[in-house]
DNA sequence: GTTGGCTGTGCAATCGTTTGCACGCTATAT
DNA sequence: ATATAGCGTGCAAACGATTGCACAGCCAAC
């Protein structure tokens, strides 16, 4: 391999100014530099733009054991629902002088601890998790080692950690009125998993709303899918359909889920929303253009 | 903020074993492991294990001045055709002990530098780009400062890197042998930026494939957009449809252009596939749903 | 005119690993 | 028996930054 352009240090920059490397650090540190003799800090800025001089963070990382890099699990990139997240994450955390290394998880605890030992391993500062279950070990594992974790999309029950979320209910909660303002009043359920808090929230919203709505409520028109997949929409759904419908409308607790539903309706030979209307959740990207 | 887990360090296993520092080094790097007495090499493994050790990337990262830290320069990750691209790199990394760090540029030229400079510091290994224009700086500078550089869906005019690619003058030839098939003579083509070799590439590819199928090419009926984007693909299509059109089926170069087409024409009042076909390119996930 | 405080800078240790070098030991050759 | 080679391990110096401490110089006060 050639050889790389070689690194300008610290200590370069004191050299050509004739001071110690530590003076060009204090100069540098915004939090010091009020420490210095105004003509010496002149003298060393100059010299480090002429440089080029760029602070090494694996450096100062070492040193200083702040990495300012924050982990940040997902389930999985292909799946539309995060890169809007990510992508905010990754905003902000730059506005801040952060970076995100991602880990995709697939739900797969063993590669989740995976993920996460590497992250330590590369001093992490912190942890966002989009991956929470309800009981997540993860969780505790980042609580016993002190290392500081955010959730967002979905909580915990642990109340000691914070989390970034929707609000669940009122989402279902309006995709209930709208439907009975269209006139439907027998309405399904396709519900997420119960062990995140999505899932549950969601389906407890649904509840909630059809009984506020004065909307009858059947516990056999929920049906609960395993994972928020298209895949298990469809099973979902189908399982719902597999008697002549007593329902005219099915709210689908995520946008995958009401993909599946779609395939289901067109399976069983119904269109939406002529014969049953669908409604998704999450507004996932060009969803709105989907057939 | 609490205090964290303490860190076990190389030098907690050497205690504990009763050797040198160095020792336990050589013992976990398998590439001088042979040199170690297998007694000491078991008796450290264990230790290591026992106390949970692992090594500080940081630390490693500054003494041998490699991370293990892939940067990923992407236009942005909620177009949704970098995700899959984005999940076979960062899963491909991990394999093989690496990490990703993510960067997205929105094409702007000084946030590209912005995002490089930033990965710089932080030692990146190298570099994938799915941002290279056809002339960009960035990788001169790249190539200059011996940086590894990889291209990635778009290629360069300068041959010096490499890139991973796809045939992008098979995939038009295919979508315009598909369309004779179906009868189309007269074909337009909604072009990307000829700034980008993906945009020039599918736009010769397009010229050629019409010219050896023997369909009539007609210059006037191909319309560049100056972005691979839903709203370039609309304004695009507009002019094509600006008068009555003199084609039965437009080639967009890329998914989110063709989007664009469809409201295009849904804004002419006309449908696909009854009044003009559209043929995308990319494969963007959940395209096939569209309407 | 000495003492005392303050201020600006240098010194050197440190973060956790890696690695060239040296050293002591054993084994073989003479 | 002594020289020599080789092998396994320890030593210590890096990598590039940060930071507690010490010290020199200056000014003011007594």
């Amino acid at each position: 391999m050639a050889t790389r352009r070689p690194r300008v240090t610290i200590r370069d920059v004191a050299e050509r100014v004739g001071v110690h490397p530590s003076t060009v650090s204090r100069v540098l540190n915004p939090a010091t530099r009020g420490r210095i003799t105004p003509e010496i800090v002149q003298r060393v800025t100059e010299a480090a733009n002429d440089l080029g001089y760029r602070p090494n963070q694996t450096a100062q990382g070492l040193r200083t054991s702040r990495s300012r890099t924050i982990g940040v699990l997902i389930p999985d990139i292909t799946n539309p629902l995060f890169p809007p997240i990510i992508r905010g994450i990754e905003d902000a955390l730059r506005a801040a002088g952060y970076t995100a290394i991602l880990g995709n998880t697939d739900n797969i605890d063993a590669r989740e601890r995976d993920v996460v030992a590497n992250m330590w391993a590369r001093q992490v500062d912190g942890l966002i998790l989009a991956t929470a279950q309800r009981d997540d070990p993860t969780i505790a594992q980042c609580l016993a080692d002190h290392l500081p974790v955010v959730l967002v999309n979905r909580t915990a029950d642990d109340d000691r950690v914070s989390s970034v979320i929707n609000d669940d209910a009122l989402g279902v909660a309006l995709a209930v009125r709208h439907l009975k303002s269209l006139g439907h009043r027998d309405i399904a359920h396709v519900a997420g998993p119960r062990n995140l808090s999505t899932g549950e929230a969601r389906r407890q919203g649904f509840v909630d709303a059809m009984k506020a709505e004065g909307l009858p409520l059947d516990e056999a028109l929920i049906a609960d899918a395993s994972a928020f997949s298209e895949d298990e929409g469809l099973r979902a759904a189908a399982a719902l359909l597999a008697e002549p419908p007593r329902f005219t409308a099915i709210v689908a607790a995520n946008d995958l889920l009401a993909l599946g539903v779609y395939e289901a309706l067109a399976e069983a030979g119904l269109r939406c929303p002529d014969d049953i209307s669908v409604t998704g959740y999450n507004d996932m990207p060009f969803v709105d253009r989907v057939a």
